[in-house]
DNA sequence: GATGTATATACGCATACGTGCATATTGTGT
DNA sequence: ACACAATATGCACGTATGCGTATATACATC
């Protein structure tokens, strides 16, 4: 039986914008305010606010009303679907074992050198901003 | 030269485009010609080819020419990129245990309950169109 | 109710992106 | 050399997207 899991794959259109990850970065630390945000950002408050609709709209963050403030957090969903996805690829780099093996070994890797990941990391963009 | 493999970043926005992953997808079953991708895809050859550039330069495909006809084929390199990056939000389902047994437990994902549904849900596409 | 803070939305703009069409390029067979 | 097949590229176009500015809305405090 095959499980068609039908990628929302609007999740790559969401997490595609430079901005919109650097939040999603920033909200992995934990819940944060708007403002919290708009500091690490380098766009305006009404910016992220619109980015964060999006990602609200896409289900990478949930909002928790505190007064004034609207605290925004992530959600697992879309990481979930997008571990799914790139499982698929998987038979590309490990070895054939089977399902179990192969978790088992992704355990592994957690141990290996991992690269920071996390920070913006200009890749050469294909053509927007040529810098 | 080195590689650093810091997440291009860019991987994204190659991703994003519907286009693009249906190629992935398509190549994903193995090398193919160019046409054997037009053939799949919902556009022009023209099109289809521009993708692989783009794609290549990316990284996801490399090719093979053969006679009148480039063989296309995807590499690892993105993928595992992806992997990497989306392993930092596997916490956000998984139980918080140590990396090692994270691991394990995930080959027993299903005994475990499920997580609090959350608020936002549908995750409709904001704008462009896809499928 | 008035004021200040926190966040969301409307508007307009610049531009980057995907696409099709036409054409160039490269390779094959005769 | 010629004709054909496979693929790549230049050009033009429509459109979607992200941004900033200005404004609206919600909430809290006095």
């Amino acid at each position: 039986m095959r499980i068609y899991i039908a990628m929302n794959s609007y999740v790559f259109e969401v997490l595609a914008d430079p901005s919109r990850r650097k939040i999603v970065e920033t909200l992995r630390a934990g819940e944060c305010a708007v403002n919290d945000v708009v500091a690490r950002v380098a766009i305006q408050q009404s910016g992220v606010s619109r980015h964060l609709r999006i990602l609200m709209e896409a289900g990478f963050v949930q909002m928790r009303p505190q007064g004034t403030q609207r605290l925004y957090s992530l959600r697992a969903e879309p990481f979930r679907e997008l571990d799914t996805w790139v499982a698929l690829y998987r038979s590309l780099w490990e070895t054939r074992l089977d399902r179990f093996g192969a978790a088992l070994e992704r355990s592994q890797q957690v141990n290996r050198p991992a690269q920071p990941s996390s920070p913006t990391r200009p890749a050469r963009p294909r053509k927007k901003q040529a810098a």
